[in-house]
DNA sequence: GTATGTGAACTATTTCACAGCT
DNA sequence: AGCTGTGAAATAGTTCACATAC
């Protein structure tokens, strides 16, 4: 008698086994490369290939796959457009979000310009500083306002994501407005560590700590 | 018989047990947090208020402090000026380190005008770019030269850190460049994984990565 | 033969918990 | 009593290794 097995792609991870926060950056690496190869009409790829492309195991990429279902066939590794539509939809790459920058100094403005947000689905729809002198000038097609304003204009535009790019000294402050105004989500870039309730998701850059890293790297040789 | 044992303050990492690269981090953390408490005239700090602040256990911030020495004192804590001294110390605060940078877009002049580097020890002292267009002029004091002739500027300046600037699909390119002109620190801003020789540090920053894994976020809540 | 998917083993990092110092 | 320093326990993350599938 013969047995047949169905297997299900699972692409939500329904198993809600945890899964590593380093897992979902690697992924967005992962449908980077896929997304070129697929271009370049590559149709195929092994674990251990694409590992090798991106300075990783092929042990690592299966596992990280292997969270949200089964994409590859064995004996051959994986289709590139099959895996490509998998990831886009497992990371959500299509919906866009309303994101709001207070602090328009040299980094606030650097972002403002920076293409990468339009490229990953953020909208710049507001900028606000405290400084009189920039409220009203114009960047990126966004009015720099008042401070003030921040939370009537957070819920007029729906924004989703709060940019925090002001000095340390004045972080807590700004987040501790972002949250009361709603925000669910904020980027910070201020050298600091900020306290939010739980159901706020921080992300700090702290470029800062990246160089002081290097130097530290470079007086430890010689 | 009684006995007598004296302890040494530890500040390199005599013992060199392996160190988290994620301690080194925290460390320039808490060397902030107590240069200000020093700067307030606040004397001593227990490992508790200093974790408290920084959203870290104690037990985290005595480990990390642990792998270079014992620095505390029972019973009540830490002196701050004492525990500045020897963090400095051990992260090579006081020296200096001459930088350059290859792709002078968007983030290049960003990171140009960025006050972060010089406060960090950082000198720009040379930028590249490969458009004509961009040749000869100048941005924070430093005139910007044809990619060719970074090897010979690298040499002549001492150039201990690289910063990749560049698009993905030219990052590669600049870092061997790099490696064979003798640097040893690569900063990478490009999307991409850099193969290098394994005496080579490469410091990834990614912002694409930290803006694409807050979306996840966002997508994951509804 | 080649490559996946996945428990098991291993490694890294954090937290616990407590002896010992002030 | 209060707090450090540090092994031991717990947790998180990566790599191994192999049964299974094509």
């Amino acid at each position: 008698m013969k047995s047949v097995t169905k297997f299900v792609k699972v692409v939500t991870n329904m198993g809600h086994r945890k899964i590593p926060e380093s897992t979902i950056s690697r992924l967005f690496v992962y449908l980077r490369e896929i997304a070129s190869l697929a271009n370049m009409n590559i149709r195929t790829i092994s674990s251990g290939e694409l590992g090798e492309r991106l300075n990783l195991s092929d042990a690592q990429v299966r596992k990280d796959l292997g969270y949200f279902g089964q994409f590859g066939v064995s004996g051959s590794g994986y289709d590139t457009n099959e895996l490509k539509a998998a990831l886009e939809k497992i990371l959500g790459k299509n919906k866009t979000w309303n994101v709001a920058v207070v602090g328009v100094g040299h980094l606030g403005s650097a972002l403002l310009t920076y293409p990468g947000f339009k490229e990953h689905g953020l909208n710049l729809v507001a900028a606000f500083d405290s400084d009189a002198r920039k409220i009203g000038k114009e960047i990126s097609g966004v009015t720099i306002e008042a401070f003030e304003n921040m939370p009537k204009a957070v819920k007029n535009n729906k924004v989703s994501i709060g940019v925090i790019a002001v000095p340390a000294q004045r972080a807590q402050e700004v987040a501790d407005k972002f949250v009361s105004a709603g925000i669910k989500c904020i980027l910070n870039f201020a050298p600091t560590s900020l306290n939010v309730p739980e159901d706020v998701k921080v992300k700090d850059v702290d470029l800062s700590r990246e160089l002081e890293t290097l130097s530290y790297f470079l007086a430890g040789k010689k």
